[in-house]
DNA sequence: TAGTGAGATGAGATCGCTCCCAAGCACAGA
DNA sequence: TCTGTGCTTGGGAGCGATCTCATCTCACTA
């Protein structure tokens, strides 16, 4: 496989390896036959432009990089990740970039830092937020790295974001359950230093508080956003005294250890407690019962976020540069009406 | 954040281009002295060489791309993707190299051959086997790419391969089954299309004729490796006038899908029907009941695959080109003795 | 004391593309 | 016929590193 220069191309076709250029970056002022005639020797040729050469003098790489921070490493086994990287790296291919992948763990941050950015190989980031005092996002703001943000941020202002309406999502989720009867309602956020379930928790109390119920500290629980943190959160919400008759879990994989402590105490769901989840992963139609749950765009979600920095990258700034998507209410078999 | 060049370094420094070039690089025949202070202004100037220039030259890009073909696509929310990007991901990023990305879909196969090696952005691949008939992959040996197969082939023979002993495994599962005096015993196999689901399948016949079992084909049923394929799969099993007493499922994620065929038939594992998986994602110790299954080392699956890769790409060719790692029986809830 | 070779250094040529600028050309209007 | 304008085209100068080769410096040996 020796490969064809530029050159040799422009050669076989009779023109400089300006025209050649022109044609493989689309410039208008080439003679329609001159372009015919350049396109089928590089067909022929199966010639590709190589891309260290194309960035060098271009300054562009048509690379992005997607930056999965320390805290976020730790949970990446949810099925959230991979849905994410699909819609990401579905809308890169189709417009003809490439997707690097960078988990940032422990120290590396620096290094990282350094490495991807300083060194050009990558034209903006995507970066899932994360814990609200990751030290990374500043530094990336700072240097007006071109980037989008999935996830929000509470004071943080990168230039776009896109995120799931995750309080707005929690309130139909309590909502659901004040429905069905249920006054006495629990909650298992995940930790609350992530933006994600500062909104959910906020999403819980602000449906509590409209309908009128008041708030019990003790009803609220923190955990790790995994099947261990829900199980954990669980067992302590069934230690109760009085223990609630329903629970809003702020993710699917933490209602699935919640499911696991409930059936452990020797209860059923929905008929001693009813739950309901958030993120409807693809697990969450085939749990026991099956978990009724919040539906988020999560392969939208990338796609969204790879579109609006492509867009930016390609000259063309999004119109919008906060962009929420709209969860929705999933009914399976996890909640059914309070039995009193 | 103007960058600085190779150049400006060497003014700084007192030296040549030359001599910062053999810094950066390591090269031995350097006195010490400059080499120090070369390092200094490097650090000072937070220097770091532009990747495009450096692969132009250098003729490397110090890139590899993950390489997950379309028939794996469709099953990527398996939590085995995550973990094996995270075993990828690490060793890579521990020796300096950047990992890509790359979902090919669909007919895009040719495209991204072309786009992606003919541009020569990446050193190398590492390709999550799939499909038997993937055409994508004679491309590849073909073309003498560095390539590691994760999963192994029947037929086609890359230059190195890493994989998970299926066969094995499935034996340790179906022997742990017939040790529980479980006789008619059922499988759950994925689509015979992989290598994967094959090996598996076979593990279980050898089980099975080794005890001195016959096989009824009956109690063998091909499915999809998802929670649907699962869910399917049981259902027909359990639809036979006479059903097996125990089930061999794939997966852990088919046998998801299975334990809730079994929760809707009104039945309970292990009391009605055991149930074994394979593969222990996270979640599997989350089900109810806990799911016995198969562990494979999956991360350790990406982090030797990528070892094999680099070590290749640095000129020391790993002594062993087919590496098979060991799976393990980890007992939990979901098998029990028969009971007839 | 001269010769020799190893180690350290620098200069120039390249790598393969893009982009700017100038030149060629045709056509229209004066 | 001449000039101006706009579209095509080609050539040259980078982009920022690496790498080969020649040169220079010493120390060591004969």
């Amino acid at each position: 496989m020796e490969q064809l220069t530029i050159r040799q191309i422009a050669q076989l076709a009779n023109v400089s390896r300006s025209t050649v250029s022109r044609v493989i970056n689309n410039h208008p002022s080439v003679r329609p036959e001159v372009r015919q005639r350049v396109l089928e020797v590089i067909r022929e040729q199966e010639y590709v432009p190589q891309a260290a050469a194309r960035s060098l003098a271009s300054r562009r790489t048509n690379v992005v990089t997607l930056l999965i921070p320390r805290s976020s490493a730790v949970i990446f086994t949810d099925p959230f990740f991979p849905l994410i990287i699909q819609g990401i790296t579905e809308t890169c291919s189709e417009r003809d970039y490439s997707v690097m992948l960078s988990m940032v763990t422990g120290l590396q941050e620096r290094d990282f830092y350094q490495r991807v950015l300083r060194s050009r190989m990558t034209d903006g980031l995507l970066m899932l937020s994360s814990d609200i005092d990751d030290p990374v996002l500043p530094l990336l703001i700072n240097d007006q790295m071109p980037l989008v943000l999935i996830g929000e941020h509470p004071y943080m202002q990168p230039m776009y974001t896109v995120d799931v309406a995750n309080r707005a999502g929690a309130v139909l989720a309590v909502n659901h359950l004040l429905q069905l009867g249920h006054r006495r309602i629990g909650a298992i956020t995940g930790l609350l230093q992530m933006k994600t379930a500062i909104d959910r928790r906020d999403g819980y109390k602000q449906s509590l508080l409209q309908a009128g119920v008041a708030i019990e500290h003790q009803l609220m629980i923190e955990g790790e956003f995994t099947q261990e943190g829900g199980y954990a959160a669980m067992r302590q919400l069934l230690s109760l005294e009085h223990r609630p008759s329903a629970v809003f879990v702020a993710s699917d994989t933490m209602a699935l250890g919640a499911l696991r402590a409930i059936y452990e105490a020797g209860l059923h769901a929905p008929h001693d407690i009813s739950l309901i989840g958030f993120d409807d992963v693809p697990g969450a139609a085939y749990t026991t019962p099956a978990l009724t749950t919040i539906h988020q765009p999560i392969q939208k979600l990338g796609s969204t976020a790879a579109t609006m920095l492509l867009d930016h990258l390609e000259g063309r700034p999004p119109l919008q540069q906060h962009i929420r998507l709209s969860p929705s209410l999933v009914l399976r078999q996890s909640c059914g009406p309070r039995v009193s």
